[in-house]
DNA sequence: GTAGGCCTTCCCATTATGGGAAGGTCAAGG
DNA sequence: CCTTGACCTTCCCATAATGGGAAGGCCTAC
């Protein structure tokens, strides 16, 4: 299987396949004679278990460790879920920022005519003008 | 004032003040006989200004158009509405993509032991295994 | 034999920020 | 007068993950 298959099988981009072989993520493939890359369906399965790791947020080294976790057949639950927890505790944090910001600007927004004049208390908050209407 | 004294009035550090300068956010300050920035208090203002965008999560870009508004007495506030509306957009769409994650983070983390075996639902899911648990 | 569709490597761009080196300037104090 | 320290300057590099694109090799079909 070349490349451009494994990434139609896998849903990972060639290119992709190539930077994740680059920084180790992935195994160096086997070469045909002409140098193209050969792929099997077990390369394949790790690219879809990447592929769902980031597709859950996980950063590439997280999925390094998980893919790592994976492999070995001794390993513990508590070790895979360790890391899906403190995940979810960095995804829940990121999540409370973005929604705090939300929430101030909705209630700018709010207070914002919206209309043809020049007055906007979204621009004197970030102005801090603290005589911000609201 | 120095570039130091701006970053310690303004909270934008000496490095970004410096960047915001070489990509045009911000007008290149007077120098010094020793070829030292100097910054007066307007200049210090828009350093707020964009110290503030940037914490309610406006990109760079975004930042300059609000800034673009901000010295544009001729505006509409409707102008101004519509980029906080947008990035209040961009933000749920992110915080949705992510509460998402953090469900079936969880939903597998619930189903995981957690303890000292090998049986992990997470690495089911993630393997594609669709006969994991839960 | 040539056109098209693969593949290869290499370089560049993105976003916003920080680190650090090498060197200039200035003020204080010995 | 010289040193020390704290500034400042520019320049280069790194981050995370991904895509774009060029230049060139290989193979298959017509």
């Amino acid at each position: 299987m070349n490349i451009g298959q494994a990434a139609e099988a896998s849903g990972v981009s060639a290119k992709m396949i190539r930077y994740y072989e680059e920084i180790g993520l992935i195994a160096p493939p086997a070469r045909t004679g002409n140098n193209y890359r050969v792929y099997d369906g077990g390369q394949v399965h790790v690219l879809r278990f990447i592929k769902r790791a980031r597709s859950l947020g996980f950063s590439l080294e997280e999925t390094e460790t998980l893919l790592k976790l994976w492999a070995d057949k001794s390993r513990t639950s508590a070790a895979v879920k360790d890391v899906a927890t403190s995940h979810i505790d960095d995804l829940e944090r990121r999540i409370a920022e973005m929604q705090g910001m939300v929430n101030t600007l909705k209630h700018l927004a709010h207070c914002c005519g919206g209309d043809h004049r020049p007055d906007c208390p979204i621009l004197d908050d970030l102005a801090g003008d603290s005589a911000a209407k609201g």
